[in-house]
DNA sequence: CTGATGTTTCAATAAATTTTGAACCTAGGC
DNA sequence: GCCTAGGTTCAAAATTTATTGAAACATCAG
């Protein structure tokens, strides 16, 4: 946001200054935005995934904040939303009092992560709605494509149902 | 918009004037809401596939708006939406004026379709991007971590790109 | 306990997306 | 050709979603 007084060179301790992203990094965070976009999930949180998965170590909150060049608010956010999708994790040093994040070993656990948790929630709030629907058409007599339809409906709602935990356990992968 | 002017019952010919949604249909548009959503498909398109889906014949353009309450730019967007995600098909009715559509009859392949022409370009277009990021990330000295993420990722991308024709053929299903 | 650092919250604002509706095409009947 | 039912386009308006930043909160060193 403030312009971070170019080259505070000298002095240590006044407001870090950190580089803005360098051409590598900015393609490999468009990649990840992009591929985010196709979840909803939000540009600033795929742009830290991405800094912390080209990063050599894990980065500190101010760390992202200023390479990014984003909000305290929505660094905060955006670590919230990996963090209960399990993407990062934070490594404490121990005697140190900010957190440093990295991202977890899987990206492909973690895409499971964040797919479970948008479908599942919404498989399993349909399900009785589903029910209701088919049960109504049938006791209306309506037209058997329809029943069909909303029969297979169901069948593969309930098979997603049965086969998340399986495939997309709770726990860590 | 306009109040159909309650019951035109009488004349014929003067604006049909279209029920609301039933409770049941409402359910299933949520259902399919909900759904589209998580693949950022617009609350539109969804209601009028649902419509669609729980109608025992095609519709045509007239009957979706009107059953919807919807403005004529967005059932058209929606339709073309549709169609050209292979999502629904028209029945045109010989010597008949207007397009009559329904749902393509297997759900499956409609997500299929969906999903590929989301997916397909992402990982097409960023092919050369990671490769790139790739190259530089050795040729700069990075990490050894950093490596083999952006090599991994290389990997996955490569073998979506060789999967994606196989499992989801360009023509229909 | 106190002060300072580090983080979260959330109302206000900005940005992106969706919907509307009126003007504009287009094909077919006459 | 001319007219009209049927449909599309697209700029403006409405709605939704994301971002900001200041204030509140939490935690730890001293």
């Amino acid at each position: 946001m403030k312009p971070p007084s170019e080259k505070s060179a000298g002095r240590r301790k006044s407001r870090p200054s950190f580089e803005p992203l360098q051409p590598h990094e900015i393609e490999l965070a468009d990649f990840f935005v992009r591929m985010a976009g196709i979840l909803g999930v939000p540009r600033s949180v795929a742009e830290i995934y991405a800094l912390l998965y080209i990063s050599s170590g894990p980065l500190d909150f101010d760390h992202i904040q200023g390479r990014l060049g984003m909000s305290k608010g929505s660094v905060s956010q955006g670590l919230k939303f990996l963090r209960d999708h399990e993407m990062i994790l934070s490594v404490k040093e121990k005697g140190a009092r900010r957190e440093r994040w990295q991202p977890t070993p899987s990206l492909a656990a973690s895409l499971v992560a964040l797919l479970r948790s948008q479908v599942l929630p919404a498989l399993e709030q349909a399900q009785p709605g589903l029910q209701h629907v088919l049960a109504d058409a049938q006791q209306r007599g309506a037209q058997p494509e329809v029943i069909e339809r909303l029969t297979r409906l169901n069948r593969w709602n309930s098979r997603a149902l049965e086969l998340a935990p399986l495939l997309l356990p709770p726990p860590g992968v």
